[in-house]
DNA sequence: GTTGTTGCAAAGAATTTGCAACATA
DNA sequence: TATGTTGCAAATTCTTTGCAACAAC
């Protein structure tokens, strides 16, 4: 598919990123999936899928994207799992039977942040609302 | 102080585990301040101020009580923090210059899990909506 | 006395770093 | 060609486990 590599170039080059085979092939597996997913275990998917790039590249590509806003970040047991995300500040419905995560846009927690802040004098420089459960395909 | 270390002999019994000195120990650091701190930092301060205990042993005392719902559990730059805390479900306000954390209970959040659910047909299995800054004391 | 707990040393596991070979712009 | 990137091996760091001595009930 061409249109989704250079969509992948086009990110790579925004982020100020050499578009590299690597980090392409890194770019476009996050795009195939909707879930969250450690580092070790893309790993682990690209080499069988016969598309190895080396553990440490994915650590530091996966690190990279994440600095540039281009993916979220879980802690799922220590270890941390990546997600590629929309723009906007968002927040999050994950299954954690099959690790998938729904963006959810939410104005009553947007104003409850607000809210809170004056309240308790606070500079706020962000927040995370995130709800756990299982979802309908996984409870079947 | 008598009264506060019957208090923590109590709730380990009541967590089934033994009060032993270093349980008690660590319980009553906790109880002493209002930060998210990390085993390793809790171990080195115990050790200054002459009350030592093994590092390893407040690996698993914090990992106990918080199993038992004594402490909340914080995710700080890849190492896991505790904070003693109440019982009933609720929401943080840190601040991420001096860890300290203040305690939010917010039924807008909650309405708005219960409303998420429902509209993605999710069992949910818990949530967690934390607002991080800087608070009015590190700010002057 | 039994059984749970401690703490050291060692093991484990995730993540980062040094560095020479290599690919991109 | 100049500079950024890769990937291996080694190093780091946090956390857990094995086990013999020890303390709580």
């Amino acid at each position: 598919m061409q249109a989704a590599g250079e969509r992948s170039e086009a990110a790579l080059r925004h982020a100020g990123l050499r578009a590299t085979r690597q980090r392409l092939t890194v770019l476009e597996a996050l795009r195939g999936r909707d879930d969250r997913i450690t580092a070790q275990d893309l790993h682990a998917e690209l080499r069988e899928a016969g598309e190895p790039v080396g553990l440490t590249t994915v650590y530091r590509t996966l690190s990279a994207l994440a600095d540039a806003g281009l993916l979220d970040t879980f802690d799922v047991g220590g270890e941390q799992a990546f997600r590629l995300c929309g723009d906007a500040h968002h927040h999050h419905l994950v299954c954690e039977v099959c690790n998938t995560v729904e963006e959810l846009h939410a104005d009553e927690v947007e104003h409850w942040v607000a809210e809170v802040a004056k309240a308790h004098d606070y500079e706020v420089t962000g927040h995370r609302a995130d709800i756990f459960g299982v979802c309908a395909r996984c409870r079947r």
